[in-house]
DNA sequence: TAAACTGGTTTGTACTGCAGACTGGTTTGC
DNA sequence: GCAAACCAGTCTGCAGTACAAACCAGTTTA
């Protein structure tokens, strides 16, 4: 069997989940994106979104700053260099995977 | 945002699982293999490969043969014709965000 | 001032993956 | 001939996860 298999079992599981891959690649898209913007796009539930940011700012991954828009509490999230670095090597895996298989 | 990434959020959960992957590539490239062929291969503990086969077969993934080799049981697995086209589905899904973000 | 909205967080539940203990049978050592 | 070790798997217990619904603090609208 080759090393692309292999590489499937350390996978990294915080991004690996697709709920956290979409939010870290829509991050990976813009300079930052607040809270219901993330919502949207991602198609997730707040509940929802709030874990797995708080997951991802736990890894490392995301920056999250609470600041206010007006009166209103507003969250900004942006993808740190470690993230950026993270999805990138995500990506590599599985690419190779796929050429490798496909 | 594209499609690319909508289609993160409905990705197959038994397949997207990397020890089940693992076990659905490797039979993929297999007429078919025997428990202990399969756990060397994907590096799984006994309790974890059989659980991840029971997964796969409930869902209709592999089809599992018991017989025996001599008089030692013997499990054969084969991946099914649905196991093959989700397997097939999931890796252009991969491909297609990949390709689209990378 | 009450009702509805904004922007989230916390809680509860059901599911999942994982390793280790266990089972039924077989071969080996003495 | 029988105990110990081994083979091929399954079952059990636990820790971690995702998800949605309930909740909360504050703000705007009626």
């Amino acid at each position: 069997m080759g090393d692309e298999l292999r590489g499937l079992a350390d996978l990294d599981r915080i991004i690996h989940e697709p709920a956290r891959l979409l939010i870290v690649t829509i991050l990976s898209t813009v300079e930052s994106a607040d809270f219901l913007f993330l919502q949207r796009e991602a198609g997730l539930t707040k509940g929802n979104l709030s874990a797995h940011l708080g997951k991802l700012e736990e890894a490392g991954y995301v920056e999250i700053k609470k600041t206010f828009k007006g009166k209103l509490p507003l969250t900004v999230c942006k993808l740190t260099k470690a993230g950026s670095k993270a999805l990138t090597l995500y990506r590599q895996q599985m690419a190779r995977f796929i050429d490798s298989t496909g």
